[in-house]
DNA sequence: ATGCCCGGTGCTACCGGA
């Protein structure tokens, strides 16, 4: 089963550059970040008619999630856990039934988090905080289970072109990546870096300065994998050659093949 | 060079993104 996490910048915007891509590489699963539309106006059409599956969770104007499936979904749940009052939709999770497993998928959106320090910083912290329970729950359960999506976390220096010119940001500052690497200790696989090393894999290139053409990117949108969904894994890899299409998203789609 | 571009809102300029 190939599943693909892809922060597609607008749904609507990006309807003929994803519907290309899905096309051409036919995900199994698709886990889709920013869709910046509420579930009432999501063009289901182009993807119910590739036959998939969908399940959004959207708000008006701003962040958004969605699944997209070949297989059948089942115990959709919608919303991060701990905080009824957060009214970001940047969560949503199902049970993926293929022919051999199945696997729980969380498709996330963790905030940005600038400027940092400030009451966005707080809340990204906070919002860490609540994906920790929910990820201590998922490996308590000791079943395959996926977190995926953009978790606007530069992990290390590595996962940038230019470190030196995010040591302010939300996206690296130390208490980003403490938090980051609170999580992936309790027992996750970060899916990439288990199969590649070394520099220069990115996942988000900026639109302005021409960051895509010297390649000056960061590596932001992960796969944690608990040890039964890790066990699974076949293969982990970045399509940076979306970045280069057609009208793009400023991510591109980070994949896994998973023996499910 | 946190300005450079882009999408959405909703109407033309601003917010949020990263």
């Amino acid at each position: 089963m190939k599943i693909a996490t892809f922060n597609i910048n607008g749904v609507k915007a990006r309807i003929e550059a994803l519907t290309t891509w899905l096309d051409e590489a036919n995900p199994d699963v698709a886990l889709l970040q920013e869709i910046k539309s509420i579930d009432e106006n999501f063009p289901r059409e182009p993807f119910e008619d590739r036959g998939y599956n969908l399940e959004t969770h959207g708000q008006k104007g701003f962040n958004g999630v969605a699944i997209l499936s070949k297989f059948p979904l089942e115990d959709v749940s919608r919303g991060l856990p701990g905080d009824d009052s957060d009214e970001q939709a940047r969560w949503i999770e199902a049970t993926v039934v293929g022919d051999e497993k199945a696997i729980r998928l969380c498709c996330l959106y963790l905030p940005n988090g600038n400027p940092a320090p400030g009451p966005k910083y707080d809340y990204k912290l906070d919002w860490m905080k609540r994906l920790q329970t929910r990820a201590e729950a998922l490996l308590a359960a000791e079943e395959p289970a996926i977190m995926a999506g953009d978790y606007n976390v530069i992990p290390q220096a590595e996962d940038a072109k230019r470190p030196e010119a995010w040591t302010e940001d939300a996206l690296y500052r130390p208490e980003t990546r403490a938090a980051f690497r609170r999580i992936l200790n309790l027992g996750f696989t970060e899916a990439f870096r288990a199969r590649t090393q070394g520099l220069g894999h990115y996942s988000f290139w900026d639109y302005q300065a021409g960051a895509w053409d010297r390649n000056d990117g960061i590596r932001i949108d992960h796969l944690l994998l608990t040890p039964q969904a890790a066990d699974l894994m076949q293969d982990c890899w970045i399509e940076s050659a979306v970045r280069g299409g057609t009208k793009p998203s400023d991510h591109v789609p980070v994949w896994i093949d998973i023996a499910a």
